[in-house]
DNA sequence: TCGGTTTCGATCGTTTCCGATCGTTTCGTT
DNA sequence: AACGAAACGATCGGAAACGATCGAAACCGA
């Protein structure tokens, strides 16, 4: 052990720096057994990536400095003096709030106003919130539509011929209508689901499962996400349950949960991907009623990540960037505003990010504890 | 212990990463009792697929996310008083000058400075322009890189493990390495081949050919774009020309260009996309010395919208936003550096518009991003 | 049995990492 | 202000690791 990668030590600094605030350079040389000059390599290689501060003598934490001068908003042109934005999500209860709170926070900073209108996955209500919305007087607008079937077409069509700029929310025009001129912020939910499965194969789990909730919008692209993955890591589909479930609470919920539990313990599958936190919380109460070890027996990767932290045990997630996403497309739609004409079309695409907790048994924390 | 199979070796070098956090490559030689070699194509094999990540001298577990939240305030990077930037473009003769400009006025923008090296296309060269802005003490890096063959895989995986931001310009990774997190700004050439053919088609042209310049970059997206859009219109394929040309000036040019002009006359074709510029520009020459009037017997649109504006007759032409695409691409590069850990990966797709000009015969009015 | 393909290992030149040394700068004490 | 000690940066050389190429062995279907 006395030989360290460059990348342990790195871990070990910062771990130092993180307890101790401060550390000056003859311990670090101690605590890692190396030289003076590789703990100083070390170090200036933190410090040029703003991990650490050098100060004469050792390092300290880095100073949280506010953020970069006009973040990451985009060539805009003369502000709007109070812009009154309007944005319609399909819920008020469930993911939709940090999205929206994002998008609050974008547009106060802008120094406007939005003005929110619950609809309901129907894309008539949609129209009809739009609408309201639209001789409430906003300047713009931030929509997460139906886009299914006929009405979610039509919808989408006239959401594109309205005068006030549009910007879609976590929905992206249909294959039917792939040129409509629509801007869009957007979470790349397949490469969630990738990263599950990716991170469950790391543990070492060949047989992954999958349960989606039927009826949620991002089922579909959730499935494919782990259908490539799986693929792509050429692990074996055939006897791994995929499974489509009725919503948690629903009357045929405990029997179908029952299911997918029955069918991992029998086909060997030991880890399973959950769409949404409110499912997979449902699953591990079903676990621990029956005996069954969570992540002993089912390691388990929840998607969401609203309420994952706070379920027992701590449940491994999905994090869609909700905040920044609703935080974008405001930003979008108010450069839009501010240049209606020339500028084109933007689709931003944002990658979920994966919290590790408990409920896959990861050993990472543990094996760390000597350094 | 002996004789192992791949997948085997694969099982146990996770299981040794899971467990031990980091894993030296000698002591996996040693574990797996082969050589270091099969190894290390071992180790490459998994870090493809994102199951570990390598560092020199061995692996570690990848890193999703920070399983602990750090702190309680959003944790930001240094404040970068004076950021430098570096920039690696292709060439800088066409199409990246624009892309160059825009880059540059957002870094100054910001206070910072852009530094630029040119490359030619080969991956190669690519690595070293950016080793040498990399010595040069940049603290992100914009590149446009070569993304084909092997050489290209090999490249992209390096910009991946480089410890300052990398963001992509007009070049995303290849289905080879579908994962790999980097940021990057692109525009939808399909979309841009789509908005031409439909343009064609709303001015009464449903036969419209195609002209792509060999070797470019953005061919095969333009090639992909007008066969769906062509087929999307269910406008008619056999007998229209698409052709992929040698570019202008080359020895064969004059032949080439002929043998499209007669392509078009004798299939009945009245309209092309033609690929680059200069190839339109030189095919508008032919048509003047023999007597083919456009846009009467031949309606042409461009693409690419250097030059165009500027041919005679002018070119209406599809305008890839380039300097836009180079102020987003130095904004993500400069978020980013505020926020290298928590921030996801961003992909930014712009539209390209339409000029309308008079190479297509028609009086519609200049069109623009959002009608 | 044959030919093609895949997989693994040996070798070699190159790159990268790490430590020793030395001269310079910075800090703390007198 | 002066001094010494500690820290720092630069340079060099050895050792380890890496990538590329080639060749041998195993495998597989015909």
């Amino acid at each position: 052990m006395n030989q360290k990668l460059a990348a342990q030590r790195h871990e070990l600094i910062l771990r130092a720096v993180r307890t101790h605030g401060t550390v000056r350079l003859p311990d670090l040389v101690e605590l890692l057994g190396v030289s003076a000059v590789t703990v100083r390599r070390d170090v200036t290689a933190l410090a040029d990536r703003g991990l650490v501060v050098r100060v004469h003598g050792g390092i300290t934490m880095p100073r949280h400095a506010e953020p970069f001068p006009r973040g990451p908003q985009s060539v805009v042109g003369p502000a709007q003096t109070h812009p009154l934005v309007g944005m319609v999500a399909p819920s008020v209860e469930y993911y939709w709030p940090a999205v929206i709170q994002g998008a609050q926070t974008a547009v106060a900073a802008a120094g406007g106003r939005l003005v929110l209108r619950a609809s309901s996955y129907d894309a008539i209500e949609d129209r009809r919130r739009v609408c309201e919305l639209l001789d409430r007087g906003v300047q713009t607008l931030l929509v997460a539509p139906s886009t299914t079937g006929r009405a979610g077409v039509e919808l989408l069509r006239w959401l594109g011929a309205q005068s006030v700029p549009v910007v879609l929310v976590e929905r992206l025009p249909p294959p039917a209508l792939p040129t409509i001129a629509l801007d869009a912020a957007v979470t790349d939910h397949e490469i969630g689901a990738g990263l599950a499965v990716r991170h469950l194969a790391t543990l070492g789990h060949s047989r992954i499962g999958l349960v989606t909730s039927r009826q949620s919008p991002h089922s579909d692209a959730i499935r494919a996400g782990w259908t490539t993955a799986v693929s792509s890591l050429e692990l074996p589909f055939n006897g791994v349950p995929a499974l489509d479930v009725p919503p948690y609470g629903s009357p045929q919920w405990t029997r179908v949960v029952d299911q997918v539990i029955d069918e991992c313990l029998n086909a060997s599958v030991h880890a399973v991907l959950v769409h949404a936190d409110r499912e997979a919380i449902g699953l591990l109460e079903r676990t621990r009623e029956r005996g069954v070890r969570v992540p002993e027996d089912l390691a388990v990767v929840s998607y969401d990540d609203e309420v994952a932290a706070a379920s027992d045990p701590p449940l491994t997630a999905v994090r869609p960037q909700k905040h920044r996403l609703g935080a974008l497309a405001a930003q979008l739609a108010l450069a839009r505003l501010a240049d209606p004409l020339d500028r084109p079309v933007h689709r931003v695409v944002l990658w979920p990010t994966l919290t590790v907790r408990e409920s896959c048994g990861n050993e990472l924390n543990t094996s760390r504890g000597l350094g």
